[in-house]
Order: structure tokens, then C-alpha cells, then sequence
DNA sequence: AATGAATGAGTGTTCATTCAT
DNA sequence: TATGAATGAACACTCATTCAT
């Protein structure tokens, strides 16, 4: 019985109540298990493993989650939030549409880099999840994708991009930011992050700015100097 | 123990011989493998349940394959050749280089629409196999890669598309591929596959074309009305 | 992968910790191995069977054994290291050499007896074990044949016993106290263990004793009553 | 079913009627049974192994035998059919009652040695058979038992060696002689088979001789030059 | 007479989950 | 709250045995 039966799905209780606990432990617990559900996959990390490297008991851990299903769909939801708070922040004080779009797609790739594993856990593991919380993975991953359509279609209402399918751009824009994980084995060693995502720009923004977009990004270049500078060495990939 | 690398079973004992019963059995096996791994990912699926589905014995099963992740690399295998094999025989006979770009990007499409749950079966499970066979899995992908690759390349260096970051952009159209598999639930209802196909050439390629590369894009469009048509029901999804 | 030469599990996951329980349940679980390997063999012996005779469950072996091997690698040493310890502590007190000969093959016997199945088994079952840990039961053994060895030397050393080819004497000890389990079928109502012992002691003792050694025996035999008497009804096997 | 409801124990009937081919097919099964029995026991010896030692197909091996049990009954029986073959071969001819005895440990050490593995698999496998058939293996013993029985019974009934129990003293000899095999690992490199025998025989057979036997043994000495050489090269054992 | 592909019951082992402390 | 020992259902894999050819 427990937990099990009465949780409906996304609003999984817990049997502690002292809730400032309840969020430090379910933190410790979350952390660890996204970090092996991301390098081993959902179906071979055990519970004993989590417990160990959260530093807790096995036990423990089934007072704060219902059962193995839920540790998965609280580690999931707890990616994309991740997604859901950082582009925003990043996003904060940028004016312009057409940098507003830039950096929402630069701010989702350095997430994706930050978090590389757990994207692609997400990818790997949203189907192990029982149906009924499936969907609200699908949900989540609606959401994070709205701040992308958003800024996409202030571009084009703002004239500085011409009418495009937006709905399939934004997850063009989308697949472009999660295949920096998924394929990280092909891009590794010949783009550095920011290198894959200015060239991103140019093949995803850049064709379909209007004169009024295109004047807007080179004004901006001119003045941000592009994009922060990451450290990791890089070959250039050849264009030609 | 099982056999390193390759497909066959560890158990050397008794090893099945008559290599055309050989070829029907292990396609029998894998058929049924794929279906249940593509729909219920490869931890749920039992070989019991491969067992039943293809109409043979557990035992039987091992005198096929070394293990069950022996099962998947062949499965996952099955799926890459599908790709290798049938684009080029899609390209036969189409000469022009931005036909040839659009005919493979449809072909994949179309593909991956086929195959759609084993196509987000590679993705999910990928991870399951051991080490050393993962990378005969990207060897795979890289391979099929490069049919798209030659394809954007002859384009480029005919004149009919501008100078592009090729290597981003094959993976970019790669990406838009998988997506209709990925994403399906996004698209589903949304858009018939080749109304998605064509949306994405105006997104992924059009840019890109010199005028040269458009005429001759427009010629064909005159000629041949287009793709296909597919049978399936959509509502269109609206592009303002 | 399972602990190379020694006895933990080898799966790290779930270790009990608390070494008092450690030591009640590997001796639980190991006495109903012995049992079950001594009367059925090792391989016709199962998990399930071991587990209900030791009335634990199955899973609680494999959190204080590694493999079956395991069990049975540390069921042999058991009845081994029963051999290394006893012996001694019969011998206790003991001072005269051939008095500690002969006491040291009755002890000998007397474990054998009571570990009849158990000392069958090891003759049965060693070379079921895997290669590397066949090895630590045979030192093992060499260990418990030292004890019979510096019995057989003293006597020599000291006069009692004319010079003959100790290594092989000390073999003879050995097969002879295994006999009473290995053969037992053949001996059982025909002698009882005493008079197994003591008809036993006139081939393979008597004849190489020196005339002190003799008159030793003598003065002992008067003294002690020979053998303490064994309950167990017998027919006395014919000497003619 | 087939043969296994019919077959009496001992009695095991084969559904190949020509005499000469069964003997011939049977042979062939059972060299390859006893080999791989010896090398790796009988549980981790497969049908399949066997039928391909033998250079015949799985399905053979049951025409000619009822089932795995089966093998294991006619292998022990072939191993020990060898013994009361051979030892009065190796007896005719010789008259002497001692030398007969010395004789007949010779040729039972001797056929131990070349069968070395065999005999170490009687005594690992007579349980695994079936109860029924354990005594049939039982009986095979006490006859070849009987061959040095009635070599001792004549020394002593001659009057070339002294009264002992007989009874006790053949298991002794029977012992020393499987010991060779048994404790192969413990002997080998110390001493040649020759020299474990003849040291043995002064451990067993010359400590009870009359001096009528004594006197027979060093004619017999003198004229024979001991026992036959082996090749073997082998550090003597140090008496002392 | 001979084959070897096919079967499936049976085994060792794992691991999510429970619960007494 | 927190622990971790205990449970046992479930699974991958093996192999003696059968039987159509």
C-alpha cells in the first residue's frame, strides 16, 4: 500500500512532512540519482546505488519517493525545469527580438552542454516511464519549448524574420540545441559549444532574417563581440 | 563467454549450421525482437515474450544468438541497414543534384516513418549495448550519414547551393529526419509526413540554394508535382 | 564478477555490515550446504533447496555468499578447518609420541565419522570448484596432514618408530581415516568405528614401532582401556 | 517411452539390433564420455561435447544409450571392467604367492596411473548415478577387490605372511593403489609410480611376511631385479 | 541408421520493495 | 526519522531429450 496507491501522477506524496526536509532530501536523492540514471541508464541503477551515493539508506529513500518509476519522473521533470528557469534568466534584459531568439537557442545549448547526460537520459528514458507520466514529461518538454516559439514569433511579428512554418522551425531550433548532446560523439573535437552554435545561427536564424533582422544582428555583433568565449579546445570544422 | 564483436551465439555447442535456415530464423527472431523492443525498450522486454512473438522456443532463441544483447546490436543493425540499403535504391535514376538532395532527404523520411518505433528504438537503447558494440552502431550511423552528405556536397560543388557549414548541416538534416520519429506525437495530426518533408526542404534547403540551385528546383517541381502523395489523413498545420 | 580467492559476495551492492549476523547466518546457510551438498552432490543441489533448508530465503544467500561456488568453496574449507581444530584439541594432554599417534588416528577417524557425508564430499566435489580456489582446499588439507606428519616424525626421531618412508606413511594415515567415509558402505556392520580404528592402528602402526615404541604401547593399552567404546552395535569382522 | 522404461539397471538396451555395430558405436561414445567425464565431471559434460568427441551427431548417442545417466553407469563399468581385465593378465604366469600379491598392487598401481583421471572419476561421479545403479557400481569394485583378496588369502594361507585382518588390510591395498590417482597432485614429482609401489609394498606387504616369505620376496628380488622401469623422471622422496 | 534443429522445464542470480527495530 | 536485513517474483540462460527428415 503506502505511497503507491495514492499517488496521482505528478503530485507524488511522500510520507515525511516537515516539508523543508521533504526538499533537502528529495534534492539529495534526485541529484544522485539523475547523475546515474544519466551514466548507466534507468534499468541498470539500482536503488542501492542511489542510496549509496546520496549517502542514504535504502530505506530512506521510499519514504520520499513512491517507488523506482517515481525517482525517474521527478529526476526527468527535474531537467526540463532546469530548461524552464535558466533560459528565462538568461533571457532577462535582452531587448531585441532577434537577440532575445539567439540567445534563447545559445542559453538552451549551454544548458544542454552543462547537463549533456541528462538530456540524453531524457531522450533514453521518458519511454520507461508508465504512460499516465509520460504525458507529463511531453508536457514539461511543450513548456520549454514555448520560450523558443515565443521569441521566434516576436522575430516574425516584429518583421525582422519573414513568415516561416514556425511550429517546425522551433523544433528544428529545439533538435539543434538537444543533438548537441545526443550526437556530442560526432561534434566532440571539431566544434567547440559556441562555435556549434554560431554556426547553428547561420543555418537556422540567419537564412530567414529580413533586412530590418539582418541589420538588427550585425549591429549586435558589433557590439557584444558574438558570444562568450568557452574554454575548451577546439578544431575548426571546415565550412567548405 | 559470447562471441566478441559479432553476431554469433557464445554457446558453441550446439550451433545451428544450415545457413539459409540460419538467415530465416535469425530474421524471424529479429522481427519479432524489434517490434517488442521498439514498443516496450529492451529491459521490459522478456525473451519469453520474443519467444512467443516469433513463434519459436526460448531455447531455440540461443542456438541463434549468443545473448539478449546480442539481440539488440542485430536489431538496432537491422534497422541502420534498412537505411543504407533503401535510400540509395530511392536515388536510382534521379540525376539532378538538388533532386537528388530532396529525393534522399524524402527517402529517409519516409524510411523512419516506416520504421518509426525502431527508429526511436535506436535512440533509446543504444546505450543498452555494451561498450564495444556501441561503436559498430556508430560506425553504422556515420555510414548512413554520408549518403546525405554526398548528396549536400554535389549540390554545393555544382553550383546549386551556396557555401554551407556541410558537416552541421547534414547533421541538421539528419536530425530533422529522426525528429518525425522523436517528435511524433508533436507532429502527429499536425502535418501528413509529406507535407512535413516539404516544409522542412523550405527550411533546411531552400535557404540555401543559389539561383541556380532554385530554377532548377522549380523545374522539378513543374515536372514531377512534387512528392507523392501519402494516404494519411492531416489537418495542416498553419504556418502564420 | 564475484571476490577472487576469498568468501565475500561478489555483488557489492547490498552487503550485510553487522559481522555477529554475519557469522550466524553464513553459519546457518553453510550447515544446510554441507548437508544438502553431502547427500545430493553439488550440482543436484539448488539455491531454493539450501535456502529452505537453512530457512532463509533464496535472495538472503546471495547478500552472504557470492556464488553457489561460494557456498561450496567455504563448505569444504568448514569441514577442513573441523580437522585442523579438533584433531589438536584431542591431543591435548597427550605426551607420549606413540600415544599421540594413535590418538591423533582415532581423532582423525572419529571426525571422519561424524562428518561422513561431509568428508565424502570433498573427495566429490573439489574439483567442481573453479581452478584458482581448488587450490586453497589443498592446502587445506596439507595443513590437517601436517598434524599426522609430526606425529609419525616424533616417534621416529624419539626411537619409537623404525625409519620408514614418513611421506608416504603419512598417506596411508590419511586414506585409511578417509576409508572409514569413502568405503563406508563396505565397513558398516562389519566393524565398528573402534575396531575400525584399532584393527587399523595393528597394520599401519604396530608393525613399525621399535621395541620401546612396543613396550610403550603396552604399558598404555594397560593403562587406558584402549579406546573409549563406541555405542554403535557391531559384528566383529573375522580376522582369519 | 524409448528405452528408458525398459531398461533394468545394468541391462541397458540400445534400438540398434547389430551386434557388432552396437559394441562398435558404444565403445566409440563411452571413450569419449569417459574422457570428457574425467577431464570435467560428469554434470559439466554435455551431450553435445560428447557427440562431438565422439564424432557422431546428438541424436545417435540415444540410440545407443537410454540416457545421460546411462553413460555415466557404462563409463564407471568400463573403468572398472579394466581393472578385472587386465590384473590377471598381468598375474598369469606368475606362481609365487607373494609375488602374485606384489604382482597385483603393481598392475593395479599401473592401471590407476595410465587411467589416472577415470579412476579419480569413479570416485567423484558413483553418486551422481541413480540408486539403483550405485550398487551395480559397487559390485564391480568388490569383484576387482576380490583379485587381491585372493592374492592375500594365499600368501597367508601358505604361510608366507603372517595373520591379519585381511579384510581391513585389502582395502588398505586397494587405497594405496587409488591414492596414486587420488592424491596424484600431492605425489607427482616426488616419486615415480615404481618407486610409490615398491615403497609401498615395504609399508604394506613386507612388515607382515613370515621368514618364509621374507625369504621368497629377495629370491624373487634377485631373479626379477624388482619391478619393471618407468620412464618418468622423479626426485627420489627422502626416507628420512 | 543417422542427423541436428527444436523444445521448455529448471537453475542461478538480481533487485525493487518491505518492515522490524 | 532512519536503517538495512530480508524477501521472492522475475529473468536470462542451459541442456537433456525428442522427433521429423
Amino acid at each position: 500500500m503506502g505511497v503507491k496507491g495514492m499517488s496521482s501522477p505528478g503530485q507524488v506524496d511522500s510520507l515525511v512532512t516537515d516539508s523543508k526536509l521533504i526538499e533537502e532530501r528529495r534534492g539529495q536523492i534526485l541529484r544522485a540519482a539523475v547523475k546515474l540514471f544519466s551514466q548507466q541508464g534507468y534499468y541498470t541503477t539500482t536503488i542501492a546505488q542511489i542510496a549509496r551515493e546520496a549517502g542514504v539508506s535504502i530505506g530512506l529513500i521510499y519514504q520520499y519517493f513512491g517507488d523506482k518509476d517515481d525517482i525517474l519522473l521527478l529526476s526527468l521533470k527535474l531537467v526540463l525545469e532546469t530548461y524552464e528557469h535558466e533560459i528565462p534568466l538568461r533571457l532577462e534584459g535582452v531587448k531585441h527580438p532577434v537577440e532575445r531568439l539567439c540567445m534563447a537557442i545559445w542559453a538552451y545549448c549551454a544548458i544542454v552542454d552543462r547537463l549533456r547526460e541528462a538530456t540524453v537520459l531524457a531522450y533514453r528514458s521518458t519511454n520507461s516511464l508508465r504512460a499516465d507520466r509520460r504525458s507529463l514529461i511531453k508536457d514539461e518538454e511543450i513548456r520549454s519549448n514555448r520560450l523558443l516559439e515565443d521569441c521566434l514569433r516576436t522575430c516574425i511579428e516584429g518583421g525582422y524574420m519573414r513568415e516561416v512554418n514556425q511550429y517546425l522551425l522551433v523544433y528544428q531550433y529545439v533538435m539543434f540545441c538537444h543533438a548537441w548532446a545526443l550526437k556530442n560523439w560526432a561534434f566532440q573535437g571539431k566544434l567547440s559549444p559556441s562555435e556549434y552554435v554560431s554556426e547553428g545561427l547561420k543555418l537556422l536564424v540567419e537564412p530567414f532574417l529580413t533586412a530590418k533582422g539582418k541589420a538588427a544582428l550585425s549591429t549586435m555583433r558589433r557590439n557584444t563581440g558574438n558570444f562568450k568565449h568557452d574554454k575548451r579546445p577546439t578544431a575548426r570544422a571546415k565550412t567548405k
